[in-house]
DNA sequence: AAAGCGGGGGC
DNA sequence: GCCCCAGCTTT
């Protein structure tokens, strides 16, 4: 435990990336990146944050703008609820903290979209308080160090990880301890193909020493993957302008445009709806982690399509508007055949 | 306890 | 094609 501890920090001191989150130990921009870089990589998210910092310096400038202008800048980001979560979590702090971030665990926990990973992130990196982060990357390095093959998603796994991190936590520098153990996982313990031959901990790590590194860690899979089949309407007004609606909640993209969409229940049914109609571009696939959506996008005239609720907007207005990646690349590809 | 929620990159 | 990523919220 003490020489995991050690080896960990000593790690890190020697190779870990220059950062801009590490250069600071303000909650407010703590706080950005960690909701930024969930479930997405640094070299991902990066671009994000600096996006944001520059748009939105503190918590008050990100709880005056409107949640459009968020989630514009949040877009092709992924998991939007981050973004409303984030806008909604900055006018409250400034609300009702008035301005200032809380300053203990418990109440970190109560911000939305703050989870226990968050929260132990911010008391530590902001206030150097003693509680350990256990995301992706810890449990990668614990299972494989301790060689402990209980299913890091099960609730009773997840207990075991998060007291085995409890416990090697350096209680003296636990930003440091954390980042650490964390980078050590990025960099060094990675899912695929680790670098074991130049670990610092080799000669006791468990999984390396009973060769399971490969098998760690556990973890139970229960992909069942939706199939979707979405017909969007290509609909201009002879100014310039297309037809746009707003998607609702309980479903991908919430609050992002979109063309207006018809949905199929199966491909022989979109396919059979398409027949005669003017096709834009190829067939469109968009791979989500628990769907797979089937697009096509077609010409459609106001009287075939037409409904007041529709948000008629050019080219240049709907740069503000916040759009799935899906919607993107069919405009990067085909916006000079649209009119 | 399980399901839902994006998008990209590595292999 | 499969897996993973500085996870959280809702059901």
């Amino acid at each position: 435990m003490n020489a995991l501890r050690q080896a960990l920090q000593e790690w890190y001191k020697a190779q870990q990336r220059d950062l801009p989150w590490r250069h600071t130990q303000d909650p407010y921009f703590i706080w950005l990146s960690e909701i930024i870089l969930q479930q997405t990589r640094v070299d991902q998210g990066l671009p994000y944050y600096l996006k944001f910092t520059k748009a939105f310096p503190t918590v008050q400038d990100l709880a005056n703008a409107e949640q459009q202008e968020v989630l514009n800048l949040w877009q092709g980001l992924g998991y939007y609820s981050r973004g409303r979560n984030l806008h909604a979590t900055a006018q409250q702090i400034t609300l009702e903290h008035n301005g200032a971030f809380p300053k203990t665990y418990q109440d970190l926990l109560k911000l939305k979209g703050v989870g226990p990973y968050t929260a132990a992130a911010i008391a530590s990196f902001a206030y150097n308080l003693p509680h350990a982060v256990v995301d992706g990357n810890v449990f990668r390095v614990l299972s494989r160090y301790f060689g402990v093959d209980l299913a890091i998603n099960s609730p009773e796994g997840k207990r075991q990880f998060e007291a085995l991190a409890g416990e090697l936590l350096d209680q003296h520098s636990p930003a440091q301890h954390n980042q650490a153990i964390m980078e050590f996982g990025a960099l060094q313990c990675k899912p695929v193909s680790p670098n074991c031959s130049v670990c610092p901990v080799q000669e006791t790590c468990m999984a390396l020493l009973s060769n399971k590194v490969s098998q760690l860690p556990i973890k139970i899979k229960t992909v069942k993957v939706r199939k979707r089949f979405f017909v969007y309407h290509i609909l201009t007004n002879g100014q310039n302008e297309l037809a746009f609606s707003k998607r609702g909640p309980k479903d991908i993209w919430e609050g992002l445009y979109e063309f207006p969409l018809t949905e199929f229940a199966t491909l022989d049914d979109m396919l059979d709806y398409l027949g005669g109609k003017q096709i834009i571009g190829e067939r469109f696939q968009h791979v989500l982690t628990h769907q797979k959506i089937e697009a096509y996008f077609i010409k459609t005239t106001p009287k075939e399509n037409f409904n007041s609720n529709y948000l008629m907007l050019d080219l240049k207005a709907l740069t503000d508007h916040p759009i799935p990646r899906l919607i993107d690349k069919f405009l990067i590809a085909h916006s000079g055949e649209l009119f």
